[in-house]
This record gives structure tokens, sequence and C-alpha cells, in this order.
DNA sequence: TTGTATGCGTTATCAT
DNA sequence: ATGATAACGCATACAA
């Protein structure tokens, strides 16, 4: 492999000098810049980034360690962090980690050398110890809690859209209104459960144990989930699924047990994935905007990162909208839109 | 940051020793052994990965570029690699370009001294181009074409697995099948077309311009198409979707169209993504094992690295496994499975 | 068994 | 405007 050194040899300069004219620092004559370049360009030279990490002591890498995540969700926060990331030249070392301290520990400590900043994912875990992670360097929190501000953090607003789609069943003349719950000990879906429950308060329903169904935010949870509820006594007339993968589910179920949908049950879900308004009938969720989830987490990091890690923290929240369709009955047919020929996909 | 300078000026030891001490080359004295350790410990240090990839020449980490993926292939693709690489002790540097032969490049050089070696997946483009990258790592293509054998690569076997579906649509009497292409120029969605028009021809039907719609392997490609093959004089009988989410998408349009599926009309997809079960009616597809994709991606990488690039190449391709449900008429009902808590999901 | 010294490829400091 | 050299943090050949 060429070196900055074969370079200076070849145009019979000093690697001082060749060094300069990569990057632009100090003095050079036009013409030996002119010289250098032509023979780095025959060359083909390419600096060695991890050496030059090491004297700068930046490596222009953040790390990422998520979950064991699935599908739209997946991809689309790595897509909004990989665009922010790579808009200020930075590049993205992922790693699947356990949610756990150890896992998180055990990840961070592999990074040491090779990233300027973390953001960990970890909704399972609640982020105090988190806080004396042997780290001095940055971390943004994704979907965890925090109490106190000793960690930047940016979050989903769960709360706030649970209760807004559990208040869009009310006022839909719903009374029993079933939730299919995420998983445990997840953060997000803790605060789903806890908005949906605040809306039955707000309208003067009582919870009903027998209404809040285990899940764990797959299909097939959401599919037993919703036969489960079928097999009640007294059958709730509307069922809230905490992401829409379990609404998919429960849809699936409704529809071969022969309940209509919204008719005979109403069904709203959570995310608004791409697929949700493709759906029969199209499915009514609360809408998340995952790719700012990404981009506004590395922008957080970046921040603490110029600053040395010595800066206010924060907790940003990205903000959820109540996404209407006719699986909750409260809209007329929603036709999706002709032909948008954006998402350059591949296969999937 | 504590170094091992460090720990060797604490433990009153030379760094020869300490290094030694922790990567478990040459002699050390058990008493050493133990107050190094101890000492390690105490100041909680952790070795400069950066500093220690410039003197091994080995970063223990791998590069991946992809395009825009979307989706449940985008995660599980992932997925496959870091299993595979974590597993290995590998890291993975993840970064999105464009598929075109200046955007690799690009990617490639930025990744010069951080990286071992490189998984590309640049489905449109030819791999031809790559031959000349001024790369002397090892490189393996995923779902790329790559003729000889210059280059390691693997792929899916789209024209098998589409050919199958096409098939089996013959088998079922119909005549008029219909196909919704996948992007123009992408590999996978040429090998599937490849594969639709074989099947016609050894069934004796000529293949008919007008059922061949163009799409991109979005859910709005496949309504759009599906509503144009409805506007035909002759109408197709069956459509044969480049991917599931095309399907969904022609599912949604056909039962807008009051168009009963598979009575009127049969629909197949590609991929099986895990979604395809709980459609209306579940969807006929081609199972695409894309975890293993990313897993033997590593795999093949991981051999040219040990092999320092000096290696027989390979040409790998994953098998594809037709999977028939309600959609195309050809089984009765298959009942999801129950409640099946593996996919430990996190919202979406 | 342990220590000294050199070098990995680069940037930065100080001369010239 | 250019060059010599130290330093970044670590591993290792060689010496002791």
């Amino acid at each position: 492999m060429v070196t900055i050194k074969d370079v200076a040899r070849e145009a019979k300069m000093s690697v001082a000098t060749v060094s300069r004219v990569l990057n632009g620092s100090g003095p050079v004559s036009e013409e030996t810049n002119r010289l250098i370049r032509e023979v780095v360009g025959r060359m083909r030279y390419v600096p060695h980034s991890g050496a030059r990490s090491l004297i700068t002591s930046k490596t222009e890498t953040i790390g990422v360690l998520l979950p064991d995540l699935y599908g739209e969700f997946f991809s689309e926060v790595i897509r909004g962090m990989d665009d922010t990331a790579q808009r200020n030249g930075y590049h993205l070392l992922i790693s699947r980690a356990y949610a756990d301290r150890h896992g998180i520990e055990t990840a961070i400590r592999a990074m040491r050398g090779r990233v300027d900043g973390v953001v960990a994912m970890s909704p399972d875990l609640d982020a105090e110890s988190l806080l004396n992670l042997p780290s001095t360097i940055p971390i943004v929190l994704l979907c965890s809690v925090s109490r106190g501000n000793e960690i930047d953090s940016i979050t989903i607003q769960n709360f706030r859209g649970a209760r807004e789609m559990a208040a869009h069943l009310i006022s839909l003349g719903h009374k029993r209104i079933a939730i299919i719950k995420g998983s445990v000990r997840n953060h997000d879906a803790a605060e789903r459960l806890r908005g949906y429950r605040m809306a039955l308060r707000d309208a003067g329903i009582t919870p009903d144990p027998l209404l809040e169904r285990d899940g764990d935010f797959t299909e097939a949870a959401g599919y037993s989930a919703a036969l489960q509820l079928l097999a009640l006594k007294k059958r709730p007339t509307a069922i809230f699924a905490a992401n829409d993968s379990m609404a998919i589910g429960a849809l699936s179920a409704l529809r071969e047990s022969g309940i209509a949908v919204p008719e005979e049950m109403a069904v709203g879900g959570f995310d608004d994935i791409p697929l949700a308004r493709y759906m029969d009938p199209p499915l009514s969720s609360v809408h998340v905007p995952i790719w700012e989830l990404g981009a506004k987490a590395v922008t957080l990091l970046l921040h603490g990162i110029t600053h040395k890690n010595d800066h206010a923290r924060r907790r940003e929240r990205v903000s959820t909208k109540l996404v209407i369709r006719r699986s909750t009955g409260g809209e007329p047919a929603e036709r999706p839109p002709p032909q948008t020929l954006n998402r350059e996909k591949v296969s999937v």
C-alpha cells in the first residue's frame, strides 16, 4: 500500500509538504501543489485515516449501538443517522448489542479509539446505569428513559401520541377500548400504555385490566392478542395496538374471525409504517418521524463532540401525529398517491 | 484518557510487559500478571484500537456499502452481517452510497485505513467497473452482476425463484400472467423478469409486452401498475409482482376496484417478508433468506481477508423457495403461528 | 522474566 | 515556501 512517504520520495519533496498540500494547511507554492497532486493521482495514494486519527485524535466516526430492531424502524433510523453523519463528514460504526448494562458497556469499550461518540438505543434499560459508564466520550440515548439531565437523550412523544389515538377512539363513541401492549420493560411501550390509560381517565372511563393484553411488537403477538380479546365475555369495540405490526396481526385475526372492521371492531396502530395505508382497511395510526429521530440523535451527538462533551445536556423529543384512516371508521377512503417514484427500493 | 503508559507507570512496569499481559503474548510471571490486571481494572484502562490497528495493520472492521434500502431487507441483511462479524470479532462500518462507480469508489477510498475489507451492494451497477478499483483490499459483491471470476460475489437465485412462481401460476391454469417489474437497471429485477419470461416460454406462452409493467419496488408502484393492468382491454388473470411491497400495493388496488383475489385475479410476490402471511388474502411469495445473504457475504469476505486477498474467487448464491398461500388460490388457509415471541421488536 | 528501542502512517512544531 | 523531527498509542524484535 502506498504511503505518504512514497509520494514524497516520488515527488522529491518532504512528507511535511505533501501533508500540507493534501490538507490545505500552511503555504505551498502553486507549482509544488500541482506536482504533488499529480503524483498523488498517478500513484493512487489514499491517506490512511487510521494513522491520521491517531495524531489528530479525531476518528470522524460515530458509534451506533442498537438492540435487535426489525423492519422499517431500523432502516429508517439508520438512514436518518447516516444522512446527517455524512453531511458532516462522519461515518457510522454500527453494532447490535444486548440492551442491558453489560452489553452496552462491552460494546462501548470495544469502540474505544474508533469512534468520537456513541448513539445508544436501549429501550429496555433505564439509563441510570449508563451514567457511570467508564467513558468520557459523548453519548446520546435513543428512546430510553433517563432521569435527571446527566445525559443527552432523544425520544418519541409516545405518551401524547397514544393519548391522542385513544381519545380519537373515544370520540367515535367507543367505551370498551382494548390495548395490545408492547414488550415489557420497553420504554416506548410503557409510555404508550400510559397515554392510553390517561385518555380513558380523561373521558371518565376506568381502565379494565382484562382489556390490556400483552404483546411484543410482532404481528404474531397482535394476531394472538386479538383472538384472546374476541374470546372475552364482554368484548371490546375497539383495539389500540402499540405498534403497526401488531395492529396488522390483529386485522388478520379479525378477518379470519369474520369480524368487520371498523363496524364491529375499530383498530388503531402506532408508527404509521408505509404499509399502513395499504392494509384492508387502511390502518389508522400515530405517525412517528423515524428519520428525524436518527437525524436529531446524530446532530445532538455532534454538538457534544464539538464541545468536547462539556456542554449543557439536552432532552429532545420528536413529535407524533395522528393519522386517521378507515380502520377506525373515522374518515372516508384515503386513496394512495398515484405512483410516487421517490423510494428507490431494492428488493423488499 | 488513560494509556498503556499510565498503566505501566502505575504498576511500575514497562509498557512492553503491560502489552504482553493484555495480549497474552510472551511469558509473564503470575504475580505481575495479577498486578497489572488489577491496575488495568482500577484505572479503567481500555486499549486504543486505532493505535493498535496501526501497528498490527488489522482493523478488525469490515466496511459495508449499501444503496438506499428499505424495510425488512435492510435490517435483515445487516443482521446477518453483524451476527457473523461479531462472531468473528469484527465490527461493521456501514455507509450508504450511490450505487454508481463514482459513489462506490469514493466510499471505498474514505474507508482506507479503517476497514480490512468491504462488502458492497450495488444492484444497479455492472461490476465490470469495480474490477479496476484502486484497491488491494478484499471485496465481496452483493446482489450484483459480475462477469468473470475476478471478484467474490453472492447473489439471490432470482431467476429460479421467479420461474417457479410463474410456473406455479401457469399450473393453476392461468394463461394471461402479468408482471410488475422492479427498478430498471436493477440486477435482481432483471433476473426475475427473465425467470418469468422463461416460465411462460416453457409453457408455450408468448410474453406480451402489454403485460409487463414498470415498477420500482414500492407499494405505490404496485398500486398504480395494478390499476393500469385493470384498464387493459384484455385483462390478465394473474399478477406476479417482482417484490412483496409491490404485490401489497397491487392487492390494495384490486380491493378498491372490487376485484376478488384470487378468484378474479391471482397475485404472487417475491421476498416473502414477514407481513406477507398477514395480508388479505395471505400473499403467495418466493422466500428469500436475507439473513443468510448477509451472513454468507461476511463469511466470504473474512475468507478473503484471512488469505490476504490471494484466494480463489467464489460466486455463491442463496436459494429461494416458493411459498404458496391464498392469494394465488393454490392452497387453503394457512394460519399464522400462535404467538411466537422470538422477535424482540422495538417500535415497528 | 522483563526492559529498551523501533516503527506503524500521519500531522504538528519548529527550524531554515 | 520547505524540511527535519517529535509525537499519537500501541506491539514487537532484540537485549538484558
